[in-house]
DNA sequence: TTGCAGGGGTCAA
DNA sequence: TTGACCCCTGCA
C-alpha cells in the first residue's frame, strides 16, 4: 500500500478502519468498503443503462457483479456507495477507476446543459457514471450486442464466463470471471457454439486470434487519436463503427465517441433533427456540438431513449 | 399449435 | 446500398 495512504489511515474503535482518499471518506470493514461523500450515482443508472452486461440486480436493489477477476455487491443511498467483498486495497487499485470515482460528473452535466433536451435526459440519468470496464471483455460483450437482444447478450457473455472463466464465489453462490484472450484464442468456434451466439462466434473467436498474435494490440489504442483508434478497432472481425465507439467508449479509452445505435438514432432525429437523419450526420453533429463530452451526452440520450421508448 | 417478425449491427456482394 | 445472418422471444 501507498506510504501516504497508510499515514492517513485511522484505527476505528470496532477494528474498522477509517480514511480520506480523494475527497472521498472511505471506512473498511468486514470485507466491505464504504465509499461516503459520493454524488452522481444511481445503481440502475449506472447498471441498466446498457454499457454493461454483468452486473446482476438483487432483490434488496444492489447489484452483484464480475468485474476485473473479483465478484462484489454494490449498493448506494444517500451519497454512501457501500462495495461488499472488497477490500481497501481493491478498492484503490479497482474499483476507484472502475467506477470512475475521479471524475466530476457534477461538472460535466452542467456542461452538457445547453439545451432542454439535454437537460431533461440528464435530469432522468442523474446517476450515469461511464463504467472503465476491462477492453477485451467490452471488446467480445460488443461483438456480441450486434442484431441481438440484451437479455440474450448477457445470456451468452454468462456462458461463456461460465466455461472459460475462473471460478469466484460470493454469498454463497458461484461465479465466474470472463476469460482472458488466451483462453477464448485456444477455443474452436464449434466448441464455442454452446454460448448459443451464432454467427458471432466465429467473430470472437478470430478476433481473439489478432489480439492473441499482437496483430491488434488493444493496449496501444489509448495512445492513438481516436478515429486511430476506432479504424484499428473495425479491424476486429464484427467489429463495426457501433461496437468500435462502444468499446472505446465503456473501456474508458476515448470519450469523444458517440455510439449510435438504433435508440440513439432514434432520440437524435425525433428530437434533435426532427426528421430523417444519416448516421454520418449525427456523428457529424455530436462531434460538433458536445465535442470532447459526446460519450457521456450519448450515454444520457440513450438511456433517456430507451427507458422512455422515444421515437418508437 | 404454427409461423413469422424483429432485435445494442456487420459483412459481403 | 441491400439482404442475409444465429437464435429465440413475443405475438397473432
Amino acid at each position: 500500500m501507498d506510504h501516504q495512504l497508510q499515514t492517513m489511515q485511522r484505527e476505528l474503535p470496532d477494528k474498522g478502519v477509517d480514511m480520506d482518499y480523494k475527497g472521498y471518506e472511505i471506512i473498511e470493514k468486514d470485507k466491505s468498503i464504504v465509499v461516503k461523500n459520493l454524488r452522481d450515482f444511481h445503481p440502475v443508472h449506472v447498471f441498466d443503462c446498457g454499457q454493461c452486461f454483468r452486473w446482476i440486480r438483487q432483490e434488496d436493489g444492489s447489484y452483484t457483479g464480475v468485474a476485473k477477476g473479483r465478484v462484489v455487491n454494490a449498493q448506494y443511498d444517500e451519497g454512501v456507495l457501500v462495495l461488499n467483498n472488497s477490500t481497501l486495497q481493491d478498492f484503490i487499485d479497482i474499483w476507484y477507476d472502475y467506477f470512475d470515482l475521479g471524475r466530476d460528473y457534477s461538472e460535466i452535466k452542467t456542461l452538457l446543459c445547453k439545451d432542454d433536451i439535454m437537460r431533461e435526459a440528464i435530469s432522468y440519468g442523474h446517476g450515469i457514471r461511464l463504467l472503465r470496464q476491462d477492453i477485451w471483455e467490452t471488446l467480445v460483450s460488443f461483438i456480441i450486442s450486434a442484431n441481438n437482444m440484451i437479455p440474450r447478450i448477457k445470456k451468452t457473455v454468462g456462458v461463456i464466463a461460465s466455461i472459460y472463466g475462473d471460478k469466484v464465489s460470493y454469498d454463497g453462490s458461484d461465479y465466474h470471471t470472463f476469460p482472458p484472450v488466451e483462453k477464448l484464442s485456444d477455443t474452436s468456434v464449434e466448441q464455442l457454439d454452446v454460448c448459443r451466439g451464432g454467427f458471432r462466434c466465429k467473430y470472437i473467436i478470430n478476433s481473439s486470434m489478432l489480439a492473441k498474435t499482437g496483430e491488434i494490440d488493444l493496449k496501444s489504442l489509448a495512445g492513438m487519436k481516436t478515429g486511430d483508434a476506432r479504424k484499428e478497432l473495425m479491424r476486429f472481425p464484427g467489429v463495426g463503427p457501433k461496437v468500435a465507439d462502444c468499446v472505446l467508449l465503456y473501456s474508458g479509452t476515448k470519450y469523444d465517441v458517440f455510439p449510435t445505435d438504433v435508440w440513439v438514432k432514434r432520440v437524435m432525429e425525433e428530437l434533435y433533427f426532427k426528421r430523417e437523419a444519416s448516421f454520418r450526420e449525427i456523428q457529424e453533429f455530436a462531434a460538433a456540438y458536445f465535442g470532447e463530452l459526446a460519450g457521456f451526452a450519448q450515454q444520457y440520450l440513450f438511456f433517456y431513449a430507451r427507458e422512455n421508448r422515444i421515437g418508437v
